[in-house]
DNA sequence: GCCAACGTTGGC
DNA sequence: GCCAACGTTGGC
């Protein structure tokens, strides 16, 4: 899951109230679609840094809630405002999303160069997705990278 | 700021 | 339903 830092980066969410966020924003319907449909409570979660000086994964966290209406929809103050969406039939969905632990950087370069990693799907050529699916082989790999157990 | 790539919009 | 125009993303 991809976040800007400026918005909330990873200290933003070990800082959190139980160091956890709700993943508001996500005006994309193929990256709601994987909040709403495809993630389950205690899935792993592999945090993003993009548009920022050094693009990469920057901690693991998880899955912690149930998909539920993101808030700043209905909110005409949001930047994420969406005028369409209103509470009776709401639009965009999210999940709660909890840190497991920070990590090293693990730069956006060095992805590129691990054969392992071929394969994740934020490497692709033309990937603007800000969610998308890792298999447990690529996160095994990652967690690897990271010093970190792959529970 | 550039630009490739992709998503969305809206006229027809 | 097609598709051109436009907007957004995000690394560089």
């Amino acid at each position: 899951m991809k976040s800007e830092p400026d918005d909330c980066s990873i200290d933003d969410l070990a800082a959190a109230p139980g160091q956890c966020v709700p993943w508001v924003g996500v005006r994309n319907y193929q990256a709601r679609n994987f909040m709403r449909d495809a993630m389950r409570i205690g899935d792993g979660v592999l945090f993003y840094h993009s548009s920022c000086a050094q693009p990469g994964i920057a901690g693991l966290a998880e899955v912690a809630s149930a998909p539920h209406p993101d808030p700043t929809q209905f909110d005409p103050a949001s930047r994420w405002h969406d005028p369409k969406a209103t509470p009776a039939a709401p639009r965009w969905m999210l999940v709660d999303v909890r840190l497991r632990a920070r990590t090293r950087l693990l730069p956006l370069t060095e992805m590129r160069q691990r054969p392992e990693l071929a394969s994740l799907q934020i490497l692709q050529r033309g990937n603007r997705l800000s969610i998308t699916p890792v298999t447990p082989a690529q996160w095994q790999a990652v967690c690897a990278l990271l010093g970190q157990p792959a529970r």
